[in-house]
DNA sequence: GATTTATACTAACAGTTGTTAGTTTTGCGC
DNA sequence: GCGCAAAACTAACAACTGTTAGTATAAATC
């Protein structure tokens, strides 16, 4: 019965995976001790050397799988043959449900990936650049057929993904909007812009 | 020559703050001991106290400073009588430099502020909460005009401050790009969306 | 040049950190 | 109920934390 105590063992890994986002959330990697995360799961520091290797685990775990969400989702934009600017509204919506369902996970993989160690610091950097990447060939084969705004790809793509942050503020104080509601206002501002278009095409 | 002394004592103060905002940024306000700030100053830890009270000072010195001219600003262009999306071009090309000129307090500012201690936290949350509502008021009024799309105020505001933060990313790894023309870029983006109106108006 | 003041230093504190070693308890298969 | 492994515990480590006390040195004032 292996694949038993295997599950047994990979949820209560699962429990301190999640504890630990939530923690790290809130008082960041550095901020959070083995002691006040073994306290927040009603146990001791050591315990916890049970289930893990160490501190560093947590954070990888956390940052790696949250990557892996995004270029997986990509990868399936990419494959897909909807019109350029369809496929980037998909993207910003991913982002922003991923962010809305995977809160702590996803705030901490965009916060704390810093302090990863080597190598898996230059790894991550290297699947978000890649990432970034992909997404700014898109945004390029949309400005080429003219049916994005002449802006740089590269702009656009560290724009948007910054733009989309502003998922993690609202998540703090929803400001009495729904979910959706957000999503779609945030969309329309980045789709279509803050101005009412003055030079209407012929 | 109190003058002199205290200017003297300033200049040492504000060498000490500088690096500090420096180290910060790299390394976080926890990742930084004062033994590793004292160390990087070329002096011993406990001399730092002679000129300031501790390591809280530095981060509240560091956010208010940064809160304060962004506060000011702000209210130079309340009193400007242009157009909405003319102000805001203004404010956000000013965020865009403010971040560039003064990137380690801008960066820190923008990161590190959870860790303030009370009161000032809630002083910190106070100022912030305090300038994104006058920026929302000047959006409301824009799109009241009709000039602005018809986005929440409070949503637009949050977005633009959050996307305006690209700046920091492009900061580190700038593309080969001049820093006027990815303010320019920034601004035709947030401004004019990303994608080429569809619907002309008449 | 003497005195005072500002600023540096060394030594040390009390507390916290991630982690390991060694031991006891828990719970499941037989 | 027995044996065994998983998972909890206690004790402790070496290193590091922000900060204070007390002292020496450098510089400015007289």
């Amino acid at each position: 019965m292996q694949q038993l105590m295997n599950a047994k063992k990979q949820d209560r890994k699962q429990q301190i995976l999640t504890e630990a986002a939530n923690m790290f959330m809130l008082h960041g990697y550095q901020g959070t001790s083995m002691r006040s995360l073994a306290a927040q799961l009603g146990m001791e520091a050591p315990s916890l050397y049970n289930h893990i290797k160490g501190k560093q685990e947590l954070l990888q775990e956390i940052c790696f799988g949250v990557a892996q969400n995004f270029v997986n989702h990509l990868s399936a934009v990419e494959q897909n043959d909807l019109p350029v600017p369809q496929k980037m509204e998909q993207i910003i919506r991913f982002h922003v449900q991923q962010t809305q369902q995977q809160y702590a996970a996803v705030y901490v993989s965009n916060r704390d990936w810093k302090h990863l160690e080597p190598p898996y610091l230059a790894d991550f950097l290297h699947i978000r650049r890649q990432y970034e990447g992909r997404l700014a060939s898109i945004v390029q084969t949309g400005v080429q057929a003219g049916l994005l705004q002449a802006v740089d790809a590269r702009v656009a793509v560290l724009a948007l993904l910054s733009a989309i942050r502003a998922v993690e503020v609202w998540k703090k104080h929803p400001l009495g909007m729904s979910a959706k509601s957000f999503e779609n206002n945030l969309v329309l501002l980045l789709v279509n812009g803050l101005s009412v278009p003055t030079n209407p095409l012929p």
